[in-house]
RNA sequence: GCCUAUGUAGCUCAGUGGUAGAGCACUUCCUUGGUAAGGAAGAGGUCGCGGGUUCAACUCCCGCCAUCGGCUCCA
């Protein structure tokens, strides 16, 4: 007998050899067929692998990240085995579950491609499996049976990750003609999956490396009841329609021209008012951590970007130089603000006494990004960083860093935005030739970073090679209505610009000390900031934002008067309102002639406002973003008095 | 840059080797105290761009541009 802990650290006692399976049995028959996966010892296991021994057990059900994990690792096999009787020959790459569903990568073979018009003939194959019920079975193997197996059947991909494993830790798993070599865990038998989807296909080089062959990666997903499928699908096109592109469209925020160019955005007024809104927001934050604006040139002669590095890490892959009437001189557009700020620092002699110096700008940068990766405003090749440069001693770099991670507090709690993700962005220490500048300097970076985030209580995910090629960072990812994530806020320590650029500055024992720069931007850039504001929002922007014409109907004549002392306070705020005080039957009144041409309509009045707003939403007002508010009138004076200063709404 | 798909009216989309269609939106008028109201008339398209094949190309072929979903990249 072998003895099973339970997490209410209850102990039972079971037969030795005893699985998950059978001892979901044993407490009841309704667990046992929720149960997925079980826990033991701090390991995800499949249900029918067999205890041998004393051991603290946790029965994993789908809300449970590890169980999803496996049920979707086994829909991958299923789908590749579907697959490996659909396309006789077809090679295997590497299949494993994802946040939403799994992939597999796989190589049809010459001249044949799976397109989305065979994605239902794999799905009917997969159906037929789950209910041929097959038993997923796992086996130890060692290495040379394990490649002689896959080398005979010409898995040369397979081979090849076999070949990185050590003899004595390989397992493959088995389910009716499929075999894979898989880590595991995996579901018991393929009936646990009920519902199958077949979602996309998309290219991918084998191992993440471009020069190597480019796969067929199909991704699906899978669930145990059909509902939650469709439930899922159906959150999929809700998602759809709080995509940004869309959304800022038909709202006419921004728009792009082929004939511009593609990734060059161009901001029409309503997406420029939100835009200088949010400009204007951080601007106001900054003037009280002492920032000073600066402004600075376009272009700058490649010398610069020489100096700085980028040139040599990013000259082939940019806007290519921009030639003057005199021999040999180039400019280039400027892709980063960093050198120009180096140069305004180096402008005059510094003293300690200076220091921090806070050089801020609204700078337009341009890059040339590969055509691929264009999306929406998200990824663009012209975009405006809310950048700015702090230039400290060696002991104010946390001080200034966890002012910096202030800021960026302020803003995502202004905006509603909880749900962010903090990245300790470090180097590769594999990879060393990819950074420039010392290790010991890289080390004072790196310590600085965690350091501060340790201070501050952040936690935040260390990702090893994310660092920029000069200087760790702290990132603030979000994400956007489909999932995907973007880094908006980032901070950067860098003590390798300042010597390059031999930034100086007079120290108190009248000496010369370089000064230490750290990067930052809250939003990261205006555009894919608008963007996860606009996904977050559904373009339905607190009124402080109103990126356009506010139009205000008091509901009677009672409210004419204080419809008009709101536009005032508005006014005061630049927010352009106006009042249609002609007291007619609101809702038809919109709807008739003006729903399309008001982007923002406040109404007034205490109870018979909500009917109206009530009305007015029905009519499709508020999903085209155009409605934002019907309310009392203390809450328009709770708005207008958020707006006079939002940052205080964070505090 | 790579793989897949797409590009027709303001929007959503149908369509065929023989001079271009629907719904919604828009304009004018009529009806109607409304909850995405009804009727009548009207306007709006070098069918992404450039070549080629053909008596004839929106349609077939080639190239380019842009865009969706991914991969790689992301200062």
């Amino acid at each position: 007998m072998i003895k099973i802990t339970f997490p209410d650290a209850s102990v039972r006692e079971y037969e030795k050899g005893v699985t998950g399976l059978e001892i979901a049995q044993s407490i009841s028959q309704r667990l046992a067929q929720e149960v997925l996966a079980v826990n033991v010892n701090g390991e995800t296991w499949d249900l029918t692998r067999r205890i041998e021994q004393d051991a603290s057990v946790n029965l994993l059900k789908w809300d449970d990240d590890e169980a999803k994990h496996a049920y979707w690792h086994s829909s991958a096999h299923l789908m590749a085995e579907a697959l490996q009787e659909l396309y006789p020959g077809i090679k295997f790459g590497i299949g494993p579950a994802i946040e939403n569903g799994f992939y597999y990568d796989v190589d049809p073979g010459e001249g044949v491609t799976i397109k989305e018009a065979d994605f239902p003939a794999i799905e009917k194959k997969m159906m037929e499996l789950i209910a041929a019920k097959e038993e997923i079975q796992r086996q130890s193997i060692s290495k040379n049976d394990a490649v002689r197996m896959f080398s005979e059947r010409d898995e040369h991909y397979k081979v090849e990750l076999i070949s990185e494993l050590e003899d004595g830790t390989i397992t493959t798993y088995t389910q009716g003609c499929f075999t894979d070599l898989c880590r595991g865990p995996h579901l018991p038998n393929t009936s646990y999956i009920r519902a199958v989807k077949v979602l996309s296909s998309a290219g991918a080089y084998w191992r993440g490396d471009e020069k190597r062959p480019q796969l067929t990666r199909l991704y699906g997903i899978t669930f145990p009841k059909k509902k939650m499928l469709d439930e899922y699908l159906v959150m999929l096109e809700e998602a759809k329609k709080r995509d940004h592109r869309k959304i800022g469209k038909e709202l006419q925020l921004f728009a792009f021209s082929q004939t511009v160019g593609a990734g060059l955005p161009l901001w029409l007024p309503k997406g420029t008012q939100l835009r200088m809104r949010l400009e204007d927001f951080l601007k106001k934050i900054q003037r009280e951590f002492d920032y000073e604006q600066v402004i600075t040139p376009h272009i700058g002669h490649k010398q610069l970007y020489v100096t700085s590095g980028h040139y040599a890490k990013y000259g082939k892959d940019s806007f290519q130089p921009i030639h003057t009437p005199e021999e040999g001189e180039e400019f280039l557009l400027k892709p980063m603000n960093c050198p120009h700020h180096c140069e305004i620092y180096k402008a005059f002699p510094r003293s300690y006494k200076e220091l921090p110096l806070r050089l801020a700008e609204f700078g337009t940068v341009y890059r040339y990004e590969q055509s691929g990766e264009l999306h929406g405003l998200t990824r663009v090749r012209g975009f405006t960083q809310d950048d700015a440069h702090i230039f400290c001693t060696p002991d104010q770099v946390k001080e200034e860093f966890l002012k910096v991670v202030d800021i960026i507090f302020i803003i995502f709690k202004a905006l509603d935005f909880e749900n962010f993700e903090a990245q300790i962005s470090l180097r590769d220490p594999n990879n060393s030739e990819k950074y420039i500048g010392s290790d010991e300097n890289w080390e004072r970076a790196e310590r600085a970073i965690v350091e501060a985030c340790e201070e501050k209580g952040l936690k935040a995910k260390v990702e090893l090679g994310e660092a920029a090629f000069y200087g760790p960072k702290l990132d603030f990812m979000v994400k956007d209505a489909l999932g995907r994530r973007w880094q908006l806020g980032t901070i950067q320590v860098d003590y390798n610009l300042p010597e390059r650029f031999e930034l100086e500055y007079t120290g108190a024992d009248n000496q010369k000390h370089r000064p230490v720069m750290i990067h930052r931007a809250p939003f990261g850039s205006m555009e894919r900031f608008v963007a996860v504001l606009i996904e977050h929002t559904a373009g339905k922007f607190p009124l402080w934002l109103a990126p356009t014409q506010a139009v205000i109907l008091p509901v009677s004549e009672k409210f004419n008067e204080y419809a008009y002392s709101v536009v005032k306070e508005l006014k005061k705020f630049d927010i352009r309102a106006e009042v249609d005080d002609r007291n007619e039957k609101v809702g038809r009144k919109i709807r008739d002639n003006e729903l399309k041409r008001i982007p923002y309509l406040l109404i007034v009045g205490e109870k018979e406002a909500e009917d109206e707003a009530v009305s007015v939403r029905k009519q499709g007002g508020e999903d085209k973003g155009m409605v934002k508010l019907c309310t009392f009138a203390e809450e328009i004076s709770r708005e207008v008095e958020e707006m006079m200063n939002p940052a205080l709404k964070s505090n």
